[in-house]
RNA sequence: GGGAGUUUAGCUCAGCUGGUUCAGAGCAUCUGCCUUACAAGCAGAGGGUCACUGGUUCGAACCCAGUAACUCCCACCA
């Protein structure tokens, strides 16, 4: 293998996912081993990869390949979602360029042009994926409307029905002016927007003027003139009022009671009604009741009989019952009815005012609340037990912050909106006699053996009966995507569902939480009796550095193949990971990628470093320190990682593979066995060197597939079979961990640091060789470190003294004492200075050391190892004055 | 309006049951190095009133109360 300067990441992807592919390593089957299950958050068909999917896969694939690593038979399932709204509104502006509308096609035309359109670009997003490296069962791909998937929806909806939970009904619904469809609660997305209120005039009716004229001779106070003032923010339904409601309490508005009033422009009257729903200090106190366009005045209306006028046609335009500006639509309507007003005196003032206002989540046009018959799906039930799998830990929540926004939407649920007007999607199996009464049924056959029974009318045809128009919510059918892709439905006891059901981890957006994950609970347990998953994992949410969403329109997302480009499959899974704290938002840069670029760089160039080495059989001088260190040190971290695993800290097992892979392996472990330039490395020092090697690339490999792939097939290896891959390697095991050792050579470290120190204090290059003799009053046996201290620190020899040595820079590391010996003269007015301020700050701590030990509730309190480690603090502190003192004498002589 | 969360170094975050460590990491910064694996690098260093105010405790970044700022979720005030 050719070892370039730089890790070239491009040829390596290419060439091992396609040969991770061609073996059929992301293939799983059922067999003996322990499932370990992950179905992919289906994305939507019109989707392009984003930063979340990134964040989210790199998530999925680390903790696939990481229990492929444990031995597991790991099994990811990818597909997409039909998208019914989004996908529906991309086919129809296709349509749109090619000069056809919708309406000019039939069904079974449209959905032709949509299947066509889903061939074409549907399968984007699973490629960008592949990409990222992500290791999915590619032979299990599956799309919300496959053949069996919509089986299932539809045999969903007929098993629903059947118990009652199922209804049909006319219902104020969020309406998508735009989709031209329903849409659920949910779906909407409520934002702050800066709108006008605006204060218009109703003229009470004539017949009452007689009586007003007198208060208008005195006074020209609004609350006794001939009119009432109404605020609202949409000046275009007042065509649709039903009634001006009062509070019966509020006293400004006692002589209105029984009146009517004049609905300015068009003049139809209505009347004065009271409820004490009307908030007395809001607006003016009289609220104007427009039932067909508002929810809660729809409520009031219901109450006091009050007639329903909808004056909005499906797009939002306004219709004839209307009488005025008829087919306009309604934001340009709201702007023309205001000059409208204002020239008839109507207007009384506008107000700049803030308010919620829906938005479509799919094509963010303003929600028209809108009274429509619909079909609906009752919660109540279904949520106990799904809010019970949460609470009882069944399903884990991660982070369990969640748990309390869950439990809320549980407890509150409404019944589910599932029917929407669009085309694309499963169609609703209800089938509509002529008589207007409807049967559900899976085909048109079993309807007609329905409607025959349900009439008594043996004589009626298939032709008689017709369809529902309409198609189910898109989450109707992702809610069962656990289930589904294993086919549970159709073949509730086959193999796949038996071994792969329930899923382990899920891995999603907090968004989706109740969308999503809540009703895929619900219908866990519904059909199967138990959640279909063990853990849900909920990322954060991608943000720029300056804290923003990132968005398409906000321009502040970059393209995820562009950062692959750039840095690498491995660096951006890296640098996805490095800024992705548990259960919070990233704040997301560019730089977190580079970094992760930078560090396969450096795993690579280690690589280089060890494959450059000659072995000479005849040495025997292994370095058994080098190599028992780093083997405790390497044991100790494996036990970090799985912990950090254990509890989906990802960022942190990577950063502490990082650090273990960089620092203490490259910077440390390397340097203290790194033969001099051209000279061999024994035997056994080399193979328990690439040993090691193997095992970093081992616990890399989740993070960085690629490049660790990539050195696995190196000869230095030996010979690998061809189905010898790292994907499949199994982790090493837990080993021994020597404390002692690793906490001895942490000493050794911070002494070799001091060296450099004092080299870089006196501008000594590091090739000058320099003494060190050391006067040691600890346990540590410093004979054995000293080839290690001797190399790192390139110092000819570590001579045990029993008194300082005359013309040295001393150093002090814990309690032992270690000096350089130099030619020229120390600058022993600098020296003094330096001790004496060491002293001061020991005798300090000291101070306050003792000032506990002295304390007697400390001493009744305390946990007594707290008190022997206060003790020994005193002990030690004492030590190392007493040392100061003897060099502090040394240098004054 | 209700609920949840966050606030620790310039940035992004750890800090687990209050106690070994005058507070830990990565990045960034500064200083010195092109030292034959790596300048996408090496060696070293500096940098913090743990948001603020009280309280509990022998002892608080950590527990309690309050304040402030930010974020998210839920909610029909026109």
């Amino acid at each position: 293998m050719s070892i370039s300067k730089t890790y070239l990441p491009k040829e390596a992807e290419e060439k091992w996912y396609s040969y991770w592919l061609q073996h059929k390593f992301f293939r799983s089957v059922p067999d003996d081993r322990e499932p370990y299950t992950i179905v992919i958050p289906p994305p939507n068909v019109t989707g392009v990869l984003h930063m979340g999917h990134m964040l989210n896969n790199t998530i999925q694939d680390v903790l696939i390949r990481r229990a492929r690593m444990k031995g597991k038979n790991a099994c990811w399932v990818p597909g997409t979602d039909h998208a019914s709204i989004a996908t529906e509104a991309k086919v129809v502006a296709m349509l749109k360029e090619r000069g056809i509308g919708k309406k000019d096609l039939t069904r079974p035309e449209f959905l032709d042009y949509a299947w066509e359109w889903k061939e074409k670009y549907g399968g984007i997003i699973l490629e960008q994926l592949k990409k990222l490296g992500a290791s999915c069962d590619w032979d299990r791909t599956c799309f919300t409307m496959d053949e069996e998937l919509s089986a299932a929806v539809i045999d969903t909806f007929i098993h629903l029905y059947k118990k009652g939970w199922i209804y049909r009904g006319v219902r104020m619904v969020n309406w998508d002016p735009q989709g031209k469809t329903a849409v659920s609660d949910e779906e909407v997305i409520r934002k702050e927007v800066n709108q006008k209120l605006y204060y218009i005039k109703y003229n009470v009716v004539p017949d009452e003027l007689s009586m007003m004229s007198e208060s208008l001779a005195t006074h020209h106070s609004p609350l006794t003139t001939h009119y009432l003032t109404v605020a609202t923010t949409r000046p275009e339904t007042i065509m649709a009022d039903a009634a001006i409601c009062i509070n019966p309490n509020d006293e400004r508005y006692l002589h209105l009671h029984g009146k009517k009033v004049f609905i300015p422009l068009i003049g139809r009257e209505i009347p004065v009604i009271l409820d004490e729903y009307v908030t007395m200090d809001f607006g003016t106190g009289c609220l104007k009741v427009t039932p067909a366009h508002d929810l809660n005045d729809y409520e009031l209306g219901q109450k006091h009989k009050l007639p329903v006028i909808d004056i909005l046609n499906d797009d939002g335009t306004l219709n004839e019952k209307a009488t005025i500006l008829i087919g306009e639509d309604r934001f340009a309507a709201r702007k023309k009815i205001a000059v409208l007003l204002e020239e008839a005196g109507a207007l009384d003032k506008v107000e700049e005012y803030k308010s919620q206002v829906g938005f479509s989540e799919r094509t963010n046009a303003v929600i028209e609340p809108k009274l429509s018959m619909q079909w609906f799906c009752k919660m109540d039930e279904m949520a106990k037990p799904a809010l019970d799998y949460v609470l009882n830990g069944e399903v884990k929540l991660i982070p369990e912050k969640f748990i309390n926004t869950y439990r809320h939407w549980m407890e509150n649920v409404k019944d589910w909106c599932i029917s929407r007007q669009l085309w694309w999607g499963q169609q609703i199996p209800a089938w509509y006699l002529p008589n207007g009464e409807y049967v559900i049924a899976k085909t048109v056959e079993d309807a007609l053996v329905e409607a025959k029974k349900l009439t008594q009318n043996p004589s009626l045809t298939t032709q008689d009966l017709k369809q529902d128009e309409d198609v189910v919510d898109t989450w109707f059918s992702s809610w069962l995507w656990p289930i589904s892709v294993f086919d549970g439905f159709k073949d509730p006891d086959n193999a796949d569902i038996n071994y792969y059901y329930p899923t382990n981890d899920l891995v999603t957006a907090p968004e989706i939480l109740f969308f999503w994950v809540a009703r895929m609970i619900m219908a866990g347990h519904e059909f199967r009796g138990e959640a279909p998953f063990k853990n849900v994992y909920l990322t954060g949410i991608v943000r720029d550095k300056l804290g923003r969403k990132m968005s398409k329109s906000l321009g502040n997302s970059p393209d995820p193949l562009d950062l692959i480009e750039k840095f690498s499959a491995d660096g951006v899974r890296v640098g996805m990971l490095l800024c992705s704290p548990a259960g919070n938002d990233l704040m997301f840069d560019e730089s977190y990628c580079e970094q992760g670029r930078n560090f396969a760089n450096k795993v690579w160039n280690a690589f280089r470093l060890v494959k450059g080495w000659e072995v000479d059989d005849k040495l025997a001088n292994p370095n058994k320190i080098a190599i028992n260190w780093f083997e405790s040190r390497f044991n100790q971290a494996l036990v970090e990682i799985e912990d950090d695993f254990a509890q989906y800290r990802l960022s942190e097992a990577l950063m502490a593979t990082y650090r273990l892979v960089w620092d203490d392996f490259c910077a440390w472990y390397l340097e203290m066995i790194k033969p001099v330039y051209l000279q061999p490395i024994d035997c056994e020092t080399y193979i328990r060197t690439i040993s090691f090697f193997e095992n970093i690339l081992k616990i890399l490999h989740p993070f960085m597939p690629f490049i660790t792939e990539e050195l696995w097939h190196d000869e230095l290896f030996g010979g690998r079979t061809e189905k010898d891959c790292c994907i499949v390697a199994q982790l090493p095991d837990n080993g021994e961990v020597n404390t002692h050792l690793l906490n001895d050579v942490e000493t050794v470290k911070l002494v070799i640091t001091q060296i450099r120190n004092v080299r870089n204090g006196k501008q000594i290059s590091p090739k000058e060789i320099l003494s060190l003799s050391v006067k040691a009053n600890s346990a540590i046996n410093y004979d054995q470190f000293e080839p290690v201290i001797k190399k790192l620190g390139n110092v000819d020899s570590l001579t045990k003294v029993a008194d300082k040595p005359g013309g040295a820079i001393s150093f002090l590391i814990a309690t032992d004492e270690f000096f350089i010996p130099f030619s020229e003269n120390i600058d022993a007015k600098a020296e003094t200075e330096r001790l004496q301020k060491e002293k001061e700050y020991l005798n300090g701590f000291l101070k306050s050391v003792n000032a506990k030990l002295l304390n007697e509730r400390f001493m009744s309190n305390a946990k007594p190892e707290i008190i022997e480690a206060e003790l020994k603090k005193k002990t030690d502190a004492e030590a190392k004055l007493k040392i100061l003192d003897e060099s502090l004498a040394g240098l004054a002589t």
